[in-house]
DNA sequence: GTAGTTGTTGATCGTCTGGTCAAATCCATG
DNA sequence: CATGGATTTGACCAGACGATCAACAACTAC
């Protein structure tokens, strides 16, 4: 038994490697579609080797789950109540358009949990998001009384920004499909577009 | 062999049960996920029953998709190049919006499908669904340019509309983990900040 | 260098799952 | 009511998959 936790330094390596050949190939699957033969060829390892780091298959994935959370809701805590709020709410909505671009896999990790009733991140949607999501809307609703923001009811603004960003790692596939892109130009013209969409929704009429 | 396709009473009735029970297993789970046992308990039908009637899971998946495909895309056909545009649009995303609320068993079919890389539609995708993308996006570049509609990426205005409103369909467990409506009271709102939205980003500055 | 701990894996187990099959049952028609 | 096709199902199969374990290899501390 692990009392004081060792953590050699090959532990730490290989947990990581696990981690990263996980989220590869559970983004891409789902917890289901996934199969331990596959994780462990993404991290060159042997499968008994695999649950030698972590105890299950579903340790695996429910540890990245956690794990991610926190970077995933990043950009909405970093929302300040002391800025010019149709800047921050753009900024907010670029800054997740950006995440969607550099880390579609941990985008379409969430969305494949959540499309299937997130059976194993309930809690957490419920907790420690709904906590977050509640403090920013509050915020969000102090500035549009205060007519420094067009009157939106703020639960539904944030919805709109997490489905359109996420959209760009969840569809890409069908983004790509219809837009055939040679690589990822057509960020530039989705920031464009949700620029203009959020600062016109959101400056408050004169 | 069915040479002259017989097509009995029976026959109509025990696909449309299965195609019924696929459709609750497959969007809940994903391909995946489902098993033919889910299925035929849900169908009240024995498994090798289910395979008398498709030929594997697999067809029945693909069967579920195609048909589906069609009416999926019935509300973008609707939209009128002749009406007017900002009411057009409005009224496309009203549309696809109870489609969600309606229909949510449907949007998490495709969602699921497509968050793994589409692996059984992909020509669906380059073909159907881009061709007429294209056409109605040419209308809305038309309305743009022709002064009586905002100047947008007809493209990306379209996937905002398809993820903003898919969104209270495929992460329905994420918003009522947030919201914690008692029934579908927030569609409501929903229907209020989207037609703010766009009608606030679509309305030509005067 | 050697003892003891940590790390690695081939072989294997039990279960699940998509699919098959032969036998049984149902049912429309003459 | 008899006949033949349509329908139904219990039993079964082969492969995939998560997990275990005993044996072996590598590393670390003394």
């Amino acid at each position: 038994m692990n009392h004081a936790k060792p953590v050699t330094r090959i532990q730490r390596r290989n947990r990581e490697t696990i981690r990263e050949a996980a989220l590869d190939v559970f983004s891409q699957h789902g917890f289901r579609g996934a199969t331990l033969d596959q994780i462990a060829q993404a991290a060159g390892l042997s499968k008994p080797n695999l649950l030698y780091y972590f105890p299950s298959k579903e340790a695996i994935h429910v540890e990245l789950l956690s794990h991610l959370m926190t970077d995933w809701l990043e950009p909405l805590r970093a929302l300040d109540a002391n800025g010019d709020p149709v800047q921050e709410i753009v900024a907010y909505v670029l800054r997740k358009l950006d995440m969607s671009q550099e880390l579609p896999r941990e985008s379409r990790l969430f969305a494949n949990e959540i499309v299937q009733g997130a059976p194993r991140i309930m809690d957490m949607i419920t907790g420690e998001l709904k906590e977050l999501v509640d403090e920013k809307a509050e915020v969000i609703r102090n500035w549009s009384e205060a007519g420094r923001l067009a009157p939106v009811n703020p639960y539904h603004l944030i919805f709109s920004i997490w489905s359109t960003t996420q959209h760009y790692a969840d569809f890409d596939i069908q983004v790509r499909g219809i837009l055939q892109p040679t690589g990822a130009e057509h960020f530039d013209d989705a920031r464009a577009f949700l620029t203009h969409m959020y600062t016109a929704a959101l400056t408050p009429s004169a």
